[in-house]
Parts: C-alpha cells; sequence; structure tokens
DNA sequence: AGCGCTCTAGAGCGATCGCTCCAGAGGGTG
DNA sequence: CACCCTCTGGAGCGATCGCTCTAGAGCGCT
C-alpha cells in the first residue's frame, strides 16, 4: 500500500473528477483513502485549499506524462491526435463516463472564486499546451501556429469530456479527434510543401 | 422589474457561471434576486436541483438564440464562427472573467451525481449541436460531417472558456476560433468544389 | 531505557447548507 | 364586505461542512 500522503493525494484525485471540487467533501477523501481525518491535516496543513493545488499539480503532471507517452508511441502527430482522443473516449466509456480529466471541472468550478487555485489550473494548462506545441514546432509548424493550434487541442479535449460525459456517449470525443486529426495533418502537408518548395 | 420568478432565474444563471451549481447557496440566490426565501419554494417546490435544471434549459435556449443571431448577422459561416469566439472573448475581458457559459461547469459538477441535472445539460448540448448541424448542412456540407463539426465546435467554445478563465486571457477563446473558422472555410471550399465538379 | 519527532486516530466545534413551516399581504371574485 | 388563492416574508430545523484539538502509537537515536 502506498504512503498515505499519496493515497490521500489519489483519492482527492479521484473524487475531484467525479464530482469536483465544491462537491467533494474531505470525509468522503479520507474514507476512500482509508486515512485518519488527523493525517490530512498533517500533510496537508492549509486544508483543502493546499490539498487541491497538490492534486491540480500532480494528476497534471501525470496527464503531461501520458501525452508524451501516447505521442512517441504514435507513428506520426495526427495518429497521436486520435490515439489520445480514442483512449480518452475509450477510458469514459470503460469507466461509466466517471473517470475524466481532474483539472476541468475543478478550473470552471474555481476559476472566479479561489485566484490560487485558478493560477494553478492555468500553470496546467499552459505546461500541456507547451508541450504539444513543442511536439507540432519540431515537425516543422511556425512556434506561433504551433502553440494555436495546441491551445485548440487542448480545448477540445476538455469540451470533449463535456460533451461526452453530459451525453453518456464517446462520439462527442471521437469526432473532435477525426477533425483535429485533419487539421493537424493538413497543417504538416503545408509545412512539407513549404520546406520542399523553398 | 421583472417578476420574483424570473429575477430567481436569471440571479441563479448569474451565480452558476461563476461558481457553478455546488459553489451556490440558495441564500445568496434570493439576495441577489431581492426575494425572499418562501417565494424561492413557491416557484421551484423541488429545491434546487429544480431550479437549476430550469436555470439550465431556460439559458440553453437563450444561448441558442445567440448562436443563431450572431450567424444570421454573419456575412458568411466562416467569420459567423470568429464573429462568436472573438464575442465570447470579448464578454469574458469586460467581465473579468466571470461572466461565461452557465451550462459548462454545471455540466461536469453534475454528469455523475445528478442523473436530471445531467439529462438537461446533455439536452441543451445536443440542441446547440444540432442547430450549428442544420447551419452547416444548409450550406451543403453533408449532414453527419455537419454534425461531427458543429460538435467540435461545440466542444472548443467550453473548452475555451476553460482556457481563457484560467489563463485571464482572451486568447485561448481567439485562438480557437481562428483555426476553426479555417476548417470550416476549408470544408465549405471542398463542398463548392464537389458541387462545381459534378 | 529514555527521549523526541513524525504520523495516526477521531471526537467535536462553529458555521453554513438545503429545506420546512407558518403567518400574513395583496388582489380578484361572489 | 367576506372569501379564497397566490405569493411574500423570514425564523429556524437537522444535517453536513471545513477544520481544530488532544491523545497516543511507532520508530530512530543516544
Amino acid at each position: 500500500m502506498l504512503g498515505t500522503r499519496e493515497r490521500i493525494l489519489t483519492s482527492t484525485g479521484e473524487l475531484f473528477r467525479r464530482q469536483g471540487y465544491n462537491g467533494t467533501a474531505l470525509k468522503q477523501v479520507t474514507a476512500l483513502a482509508d486515512a485518519p481525518f488527523g493525517s490530512l491535516y498533517h500533510h496537508f496543513p492549509g486544508g483543502k485549499e493546499e490539498l487541491a493545488e497538490a492534486v491540480i499539480k500532480s494528476s497534471g503532471q501525470a496527464y503531461q506524462t501520458l501525452f508524451e507517452l501516447i505521442e512517441d508511441a504514435a507513428v506520426d502527430p495526427g495518429s497521436a491526435v486520435t490515439d489520445f482522443f480514442d483512449g480518452a473516449a475509450a477510458v469514459l466509456e470503460q469507466t461509466g463516463y466517471v473517470d475524466a480529466c481532474p483539472i476541468g471541472t475543478v478550473a470552471l468550478e474555481v476559476a472566479s472564486t479561489n485566484d490560487r487555485l485558478r493560477q494553478a489550473t492555468a500553470e496546467v494548462f499552459a505546461s500541456w499546451v507547451d508541450t504539444a506545441a513543442r511536439r507540432l514546432a519540431s515537425h516543422g509548424v511556425a512556434p506561433a501556429r504551433s502553440i494555436e493550434l495546441a491551445t485548440l487541442l487542448v480545448a477540445a479535449v476538455e469540451g470533449g469530456f463535456m460533451l461526452s460525459r453530459a451525453a453518456r456517449s464517446p462520439e462527442p470525443m471521437r469526432a473532435s479527434g477525426r477533425l483535429l486529426r485533419e487539421l493537424v495533418e493538413s497543417e504538416l502537408a503545408t509545412v512539407r510543401t513549404v520546406t520542399t518548395t523553398t
């Protein structure tokens, strides 16, 4: 069994994915983590806010690693896009549309009510966009253009989670992935043409 | 002054946009609406859940009307896309990134915790997708393809709200709009070519 | 053994939650 | 005028919230 701190962290992330920040009670966290209440405040003296910040940062990092693993395994950037969107859709289906992004729900909840947590979510999104943009740029896409594309990819993933969970259907997520793959591939085709002709 | 029921409805929508479902207390609603607590339960005997369902449906309808007005005013579907995304970005900037989609935050919060409200949000999303898809189809895009494009548009709007609010910047919303305009226009160009050559 | 630090354990606090309940204002109808 | 029904007005209920507090278990060090 993992350490108490790690169990609290992962349990909180799990509950945030299902019911968000305000919908998750700390008693629920300790029950799921099988940890005493005192331990929670020992490891996170700042209470719910500090715990949430730690969860945002650590699960943001975990998702970024997932991005990178999928992209490394894919044969080209276009199929990396569909791999990722289809993978997210599959996880949604398998978990009864429960297991989604642990950042998204919290990000909307705290955007106008808690500046510390808002900033934490902003940093995670920025780091995701940055990661995806670097990959695109390494395939020859212009830097500014890469950032735009990466931003749309992240926005569409989050919106896809929202629509797919609401409809209890993997289609919104999958359809978004298909179209964005086309967009990325046509962008790369442009790059190749330009590179070839100059 | 509007009737009490309408004031409660619009006040709830306003609070949902900023702080979501779980983050909004009914006392806060009655204070903002300047309505007595008893009136809330007179007009919405089902309590918070019934009130939320009414807010979801009515503000979903309001946003759909906004979609249609912008598209009617635009010279072509491509500029309708950027008009809408730029308009949303401008509203965010003007309101201090407070005034966003009243459905989005609630949709994620209730997706796995309240089936009645989940279904209400799903119906609103479906109706938005349907509206946008009909417009695209009326310009010659194949029905199935229109639905895919419309789904991505709605997902990107919601994701754009999330990223822009977290970063307190209009750029994610604007960038998404610019790229999606290109996608829509290249789709329409394909349609024109096919129509012309056959 | 004796000491000290980290961490576990959970009772219980004040505040706030959604909600119930009832008294009465207001106005149309006979 | 008397009556009734819609709606206003707000006190206060039980439950639950985030959080504090204290007691002690476990372990390494001297």
